[in-house]
This record gives C-alpha cells, structure tokens and sequence, in this order.
DNA sequence: CGCAATATTGATTCCGTTCAAGGGTGGTGG
DNA sequence: CCACCACCCTTGAACGGAATCAATATTGCG
C-alpha cells in the first residue's frame, strides 16, 4: 500500500485527539499516514521492540498485554475504533513494554513518529489531548492494581464484565460487543482459566449473566454491581 | 507565604522536566510558584478532590496512595527530590485519584495549573518530557499490574526491596534511603501487614537482608534477584 | 512515664491454583 | 461435505499460599 492510496478520511467525525487538529494539520496527516487491514490473531508489534509511530484504530479491536516469563499473559489495555496505541514508545523512544494483537479484524493507520512530535510542537491543544489520553491510562492502571491487590477474583470478575459493556457496548441479542476466550478473561483478571469458568458458571446458575459460547450477555448488572463491591 | 517570597531558585541543576524551560519561561514559572515546608503525615492532597497545579518535590519524600471501600491502602507511586505529583488531576481537570500524604519531611513547590498549560502551549519539548513522564508512570504501572497478578507475595517484596534501594539509594550504614512502616511495605505489595513481616524475619534469617527496626539493608542482592525471578 | 501505634508470632481457615482427564467446537483440507 | 485436529471449555480432587483472627511484645512519641 503507497501514500497516495491512504489519502482519505481516516479520522472519521466522532471525537478523538486529532479533533483537535486545524483543517491544514489533518490535511497533512492525512498525507503521512499508512492504512492497513488486519485480521484477527495478527500482530500489530511485540514487546521489547522498538516501534516509531502510533496507530490509530479505524475499526476492531486491539489487544495489548504484557508477556511473563512463563508465558503467561497480562492483558493491560484493549483499544477500539478511535482509539490510538503504540504511543509510549514513540513517545519516550523505547522499546514496546506490550504486544499488541488483533482480537477482531481491524483497519489501522500507522502515523509516523516524527508526524507525531511535529504536532506536539506545533499544536498545544494536541499535546494536551495526548496527556490526557495517558493521563486516563494510567488512572485506570492505578485502579486495576488497587483491584487485583484488594478484590477476590469473584469482584473482579464483575467488575470486568461491566467494564467490557461500558466500553464495547451489546449487539441487537444484548451480548457483550466483544468476543473474549475464557484465557483472555482470565488474563485480564489476572487469575486462572479455571477459575474463570468457575465463576461464569455460577453467575450463569443464578441468572446473573447468560452465556453462549463465546457470548455473554449481563442480565442482572445491579447484582453484578454489588459483586463488584462485595455487597453480596 | 507570599509570592515574592516564594522567587528563588526552586528547580536546582538536576535534571528534571523543567530542564527544557527555557531561561526566560523558568524566571516566570519561579514568579508564579509558591513554596511549602511540610512534615511527617502532613497531606498534600486528598482523593477525589479536586486540585489544579502540580506539586514539584524539592526535598522529602511523599506517597500516594488510593484508599479501598474497607479503608486499607494501595500505594501506587512515590515522589521524591526533583519529582512532581498532582499532574493528573491537574491537566485532566478531574478530581486527584489518589492521596498524597508526605512520608519525609518535605520542601514542595506548587505551580498554578494555568502556567503548566502555558508551558505545554509554548513549549513542545516541556511537552514531550512531560509525556515521557507519564509515560513512564504508565509502564511502570502496568509492569506492577502484571506482578501482583502473576507472582508470588514473596518475589514481589524481593522486587520490591530492590526497587526502593534503586529508587531511593542507601545510606552510609548501607540502610535503605526510605522509612516505611510493614503495613506501608504491605500496601506497596498489595498483601497483608503479617505477611511482610513473616517474610521479612525469613530473608533476615537467611542473611539476604538485614533489619534493625524499620531501617532495612539488601545484604545479597543477587539472592534478591534470583527469589524475584523465582529462581531460588 | 504511659499510651497509642507498630511489630511479632501462632493457629486456623479458605480462596484460588494446580493437576488431571475428558468433552465440545469450529475451521480446514481432502 | 464431513472427518479430523487443534484449540477451547468444563469439572473434579487435592494442595498450598496467604488471609484472618487472636494474643502479646515492642517502640517511640507527647
């Protein structure tokens, strides 16, 4: 794919930080960018390497998580249509501290680095966004590690699944807008598969949540609340 | 304290982000800055308040924490000379996430959110650096999530123990740089206060490190490291 | 000096992991 | 089209790490 093919609207209308990009910036980087198409288990870069721009996410779904050293996964981050990954980088010239993979096919758009600390110059309102783009990361993260170090596996679990349909949303049947293997859930909670299926079961068992496959709908989110807070 | 009082020379020569203020913006920024002495449990801030300016560290040390529904702590980050706290909250326009409560008698330096936005307008390398910041933050964040979810309550205090000499360095009887109470230690590692303790009396047995009260010195870093890997 | 905060140690319980074995699912290619 | 295989899911049993509860001991500050 050459430059002159990625010519177009990538950025869409909705809110994200290139909102705050003039008219003559967003024609520029229009210019600069690099559109791909990736489908689900693909690689958009691994830990450890070295990376120089940010990707913008067009559409599907990005997972980001850290490797440990017996191979199992820590899901940190997920990043969906508007978002952007690979910033930390680029920005601190470093190499990736996570893998980033596809979860569900995706369009994505590779800025270049320098595009990205060129905007930063010349645009406060850019720099501002981008902070607090990072800003909100690391708040999340800091939540997260209070969760892991105070909640049972059992809240987190609630607290996950709420999360996942405050941010993916729910299809027409009311099934979480993302398809998870009980591993993921599993990393992302930081605990064990088993588990995990222990306590969807359970969940399912009291008409909490429904599960089919690979589907999970919330059915009661107010008892999930409590979970959550261990109000039960 | 008045201003007046308060223009002096705040930053030192040490690198720090205010290393890219050029000579003019850092005699402004010392105008606009007021300093503070605090002591031993002092607060700096409290969750969910709302703060708008950062907090520059000139000497001491403060922690910040985020305090659960059964009011036990989880410490997520540490400031000490040449650090700033409070820039989340501040640049987000949210209230603080966490509290700051200062751990070392301590010299801060408060600058006016309004001329942190300044600097990020007019100085795209204040910008950068303070990208960086967070940046790094956000890794070390993640790293930490994936620690208490992946290992053990003891490679995570050996970890631990090793970070705070690297953080805070040694004194000259080779004692760790910072005073922490066991529930303090507890709350980094997200387990409980009895936990640390038990822990602590068996790498004090071993002769891996040595306690005399709170103070504690790494005798053998390298058995240190081997029990964070779980190599031992 | 005395009290409140911190530290220690032991006993017990339990949540969650690990190990093991088997069943289900979906995608691919013959 | 369907048979096969890799991957995923499920359930049970046993173990163990760490939390909790309880009862002192120690420390250090006012």
């Amino acid at each position: 794919m050459n430059r002159s093919d990625s010519y177009q609207e990538c950025f869409g209308t909705e809110p994200t930080i290139f909102s705050t990009l003039t008219p003559e910036e967003l024609v520029w980087v229009e210019t600069q960018l690099v559109k791909n198409s990736y489908k689900k288990g693909d690689f958009l870069y691994h830990e450890g390497n070295r990376i120089n721009g940010i990707y913008f996410i067009k559409s599907g779904i990005v997972k980001a998580f850290k490797t440990g050293p017996d191979g199992k996964e820590q899901i940190v981050a997920f990043a969906k249509k508007g978002n952007i990954t690979g910033y930390r980088s680029t920005l601190s010239n470093e190499p990736a501290c996570t893998t980033a993979q596809i979860l569900e096919e995706a369009v994505i758009c590779y800025i270049p680095g320098e595009v990205i600390f060129e905007l930063i110059r010349k645009n406060g309102n850019f720099s501002i966004k981008l902070l607090q783009l990072v800003c909100k990361e690391l708040n999340q993260a800091n939540s997260f590690m209070q969760d892991i170090a105070q909640k049972t596996v059992r809240q987190r679990l609630a607290e996950v699944l709420l999360s996942l349909e405050e941010n993916f949303g729910v299809t027409q049947e009311g099934n979480l807008n993302i398809i998870l293997t009980r591993e993921e859930l599993a990393n992302i909670i930081g605990t064990a598969t088993e588990s995990v299926i222990r306590l969807l079961s359970e969940l399912k068992r009291k008409g909490i949540i429904n599960i089919d496959k690979k589907h999970v709908a919330l059915k009661d989110k107010n008892q999930l609340k409590n979970i959550a807070l261990l109000l039960d």
